[in-house]
DNA sequence: AAAATTTATATAAGTGCTTATGCAATTGGT
DNA sequence: ACCAATTGCATAAGCACTTATATAAATTTT
């Protein structure tokens, strides 16, 4: 059967990021997809806060503190209170974080190489592809175009 | 930053998947997404059982169970047990799930047009990039690709 | 300076799935 | 006819988020 946009986005999620969980439990790493956009932050700008984390990850406030707080359980993460802003929260590698970095950048390198491979056997790159509808939607809201679908298939009652 | 694919494709599900139940909304039916696939093959063939519920929406035997509790727990569904094979459950529309469907197959006509008004943006349309990747992926899943990725650029220890 | 607003984070509950597992009905082998 | 294996569904727990709301610190208003 022919599943709607939902469904397929859902499946190649779940075949992309099961495989790069694999990846890391292969590479014998206790490590979760999840944490590869503070990690990656964190590589670059030794701290952040949480909004910063949010912001650059491209996720919500509160998906970035659950993660924070898991990344911290697992001896990854340091937080602390900033000095300027007693409501901030600074984060930073911790040795732990630091030691699997190198790991992780390996994966990383790997997990783009095999991306590369299939974008190379579609008419179109994937990430172009999200990313152009991600823009075009943004330009005008998927909302706002089923309402103005919607107002010429009204049943006439 | 340029964010990952899994968070680029949990983006676009937010924005399509969010429209669509503003949609429903909109047109005044408690109803979720996620029941679309139920309600489309039910149009079609009357009944059906929780499997093939499954099978035909490319979703997990659980997930057709839960949507199923939760449609018959809106008064979408009626659901027996089969006389043939007392495993089974037959599920099909009650009357207020067939008094729905012009609702909704307005709803998701305009759904339609509003996606094709989407896909005239684009490069390449969505839904057939998303398959391809998918039966890319079928081919020689991500895994493989990492994999054979890794053993070029593992660390010499 | 006290009160009101805003900001940064945390917590709670929900969503739509998944995997793992349990249970009961059916089927197959002997 | 019986025991074992298989099949169809249900339940439990988890995942990676989301929205809504609470809390506490900082800023602005008065």
């Amino acid at each position: 059967m022919k599943q709607g946009l939902g469904t397929q986005l859902r499946h190649l999620i779940e075949l992309l990021d099961g495989a790069v969980q694999q990846a890391y439990a292969d590479a014998g790493l206790d490590y979760r997809p999840r944490y590869t956009p503070v990690m990656k932050v964190l590589a670059q700008q030794k701290t952040a806060t949480v909004g910063e984390l949010a912001e650059l990850a491209g996720i919500t406030q509160p998906a970035a503190t659950q993660t924070v707080a898991l990344m911290k359980k697992e001896g990854l993460l340091l937080v602390a209170a900033s000095d300027d802003d007693g409501r901030q929260r600074v984060v930073r590698l911790s040795k732990q974080g630091q030691a699997l970095l190198p790991h992780l950048q390996a994966c990383w390198q790997a997990t783009k190489h095999a991306a590369d491979s299939l974008d190379a056997e579609l008419a179109f790159p994937l990430s172009e592809c999200l990313a152009q509808a991600i823009a075009v939607l943004e330009q005008r809201s998927f909302g706002d175009r089923i309402r103005a679908a919607s107002k010429k298939v009204r049943l006439t009652p």
